[in-house]
DNA sequence: TGAAGCATGTAATTTGTTACATGATTGG
DNA sequence: CCAATCATGTAACAAATTACATGCTTCA
């Protein structure tokens, strides 16, 4: 049994298996699209090597299928989900997140903000719709984690729509 | 001469490389933390490594300084510069940002998100002050990329202590 | 029935982070 | 003049991305 330092990535892993049994990475990918994926993405292939080294380190289980291709199945142990609920109830502390955006680091160094505002404010327009549609499906269900996250992005995805708009010269009406 | 695929990082260290000569890591670790760093920062030791990257393919110049510790100084080359006027010209991709914000992953998976977001919404605020205070003094100044880049940290910065107050059961009055 | 594209995975490479270390400077 | 902290860097390690590869479905 390895020690393994836990990354963000490693309790996105164990929060989706805390949901659902005997997953393969592929359900994982879907699971991760669905959702969790609008606020943090992940390549297809670390949904492969996560797993293997949660396994390694004890937080989850490794199956085969029978039949088939006998795809690898995976499931959380009872060490997994205290490693993710100790996490979850963990003091918070204070790191605070960066923008990162391509965009607005050529706009920093100089870029022209026109074409860059122009796609943009576009491109934020379709998620800002993408997300309002998905607050209507997840309104009133539980648990509540999902839609009170998806709030936070809408309220970026707005600030976003009009930060550039402003600068394309647009109004910021969809 | 080495083939080597530009990182945002890649762009940070010429960027900040364009607007001065002969500069060493320890420099660059100041000027990050001057302005670019708010939105995308890096770690001092990337610092290091990016440079002696960008000197091999040949967008810097690697020179040593006379006494002392002899440090490395380095400077921009044309081909670095064009290297960077390319891609600040690029037609624009509409890759998004994700938020990627640890408090609303934990919050996404079910934690509580009171003490989440009692925690953010008071970091949040400090860090707005600071952006304030520099808005005012990087207001009139030229180039105006920083100016208009801060803009956007400003206004996130807003969104999330609206957001984190109203969860905190907070009114957002600073 | 064959092409397109989805599903499934491995391996190599590159990037970024962490750990460690030591010289210089400065405030108390 | 000592402790703290800033300045400066290297090396090891871990993580994430990219490239590659191949089996399976489906539908034209």
């Amino acid at each position: 049994m390895e020690e393994i330092r836990l990354t963000p990535t490693s309790y996105i892993v164990l929060g989706l298996l805390e949901q659902e049994e005997d997953v393969t990475p592929y359900d994982l990918k879907a699971m991760v699209a669905a959702g969790i994926g609008n606020l943090w993405s992940l390549q297809h292939t670390q949904l492969y090597a996560e797993p293997e080294r949660l396994t390694k380190a004890g937080y989850l289980t490794e199956t085969r299928e029978d039949g088939g291709r006998r795809r690898k199945l995976y499931s959380i142990t009872a060490a997994g989900r205290d490693a993710l609920h100790a996490w979850l109830s963990k003091e918070p502390d204070d790191e605070l997140p960066e923008v990162r955006d391509i965009g607005l680091l050529k706009v920093f160094f100089g870029a022209d903000p026109g074409p860059i505002a122009l796609k943009l404010a576009q491109a934020h327009r379709v998620k800002l719709r993408e997300y309002e549609a998905l607050e209507q499906t997840l309104a009133g269900t539980e648990p509540a984690g999902p839609l009170t996250a998806l709030r936070a992005g809408l309220g970026h995805e707005r600030e976003w729509v009009r930060y550039w708009s402003g600068l394309a010269g647009e109004d910021d009406a969809r």
